[in-house]
DNA sequence: GAGGCTCGGCGTCACTTACG
DNA sequence: CGTAAGTGACGCCGAGCCTC
């Protein structure tokens, strides 16, 4: 399919569409933005994409806050979900790596006896807009931080190997602007550096394949339109040939008489 | 204004294909 | 055979529109 995909769009561009909706070329993502996320192991990583989470306020407030902390529900003990929906929780929305950094907002979690999450287990945080949340998966860990946009923030462990978090704006109260700039692996024992590991690289392949659907979507999107074009043109073609045709009749009738 | 519907965009998963 | 890239399918979300 895709390789027979770019040469039709090649011939299609090239064709003979006159069509002025032509070749104006997609706005799309930003090639030039980059967003910088920080890995718990201290790595950068420079992210393309648009900046999403508007805000107005840039104002950062660095100050350490201890937040309280309370177990909100077990997702495994809610036999109302099915397996889909718990799927599909897990997924909804995985960390985004989509950090504005002017917006970020730093509040450390302090939260003595806060075990690690299990599979299912969620948290719930409520915290202050003004703050980073820095939470360490060990006392002696370094703090793993969790740059938010304010108000409320759920913290769900998914079962298996992936963490999963969500986070909610107030204002909006959708899980939008997800704001994640820690690797979920440092929410498990430092000890576990395999797992770690499988975590980066599950969302280097995100990442990737992230930018290939929407890459993906672009060009189909030109196909499509292209294809759109090519219909008119053909069109007016046919109706140039059908009005030639009968003129041609008409003279050939007239003849005949 | 609230609720429903549609549309476009996005992220993710699963699968296929090409390539080394 | 393993990996990377491309893409269809799915579900979610926000925006816009319409109806009541």
């Amino acid at each position: 399919m895709d390789a027979s995909m770019s040469p039709q769009l090649d011939s299609c561009l090239s064709g003979s569409v006159t069509d002025g909706e032509e070749n104006h070329s997609e706005a799309g993502p930003s090639p030039a933005q980059v967003t910088i996320v920080q890995l718990s192991d201290g790595q950068t990583v420079q992210v393309p994409g648009i900046i999403q989470a508007p805000q107005t306020s840039v104002i950062q407030s660095l100050q350490v806050q201890t937040v309280q902390v309370t177990t909100a529900a077990e997702l495994e003990d809610d036999e109302s979900a099915t397996d889909a929906q718990k799927r599909r929780e897990v997924l909804s929305r995985r960390p985004s790596y989509r950090v504005p950094i002017a917006q970020r907002r730093a509040v450390q979690l302090s939260s003595p006896g806060a075990e690690t999450l299990q599979g299912g287990q969620t948290l719930t945080l409520t915290i202050s807009p003004t703050h980073i949340l820095q939470c360490a998966a060990q006392p002696g860990d370094a703090p793993q931080q969790l740059y938010i946009q304010g108000g409320q923030m759920d913290i769900q462990a998914a079962t298996g190997d992936i963490p999963a978090y969500q986070l909610r704006s107030p204002n909006s109260g959708l899980a939008q602007s997800i704001v994640m700039a820690a690797s979920p692996g440092s929410m498990q024992s430092p000890s576990s550096q395999h797992a770690e590991d499988i975590t980066r690289k599950r969302e280097v392949r995100l990442m990737k394949n992230r930018e290939a659907a929407r890459e993906c979507r672009r060009k189909k999107k030109e196909y499509v339109k292209c294809l759109e074009n090519r219909v008119a043109v053909l069109e007016n073609q046919n109706k140039t040939l059908i009005e030639e045709l009968k003129a041609l009749k008409d003279i050939y009738c007239h003849k005949a008489e």
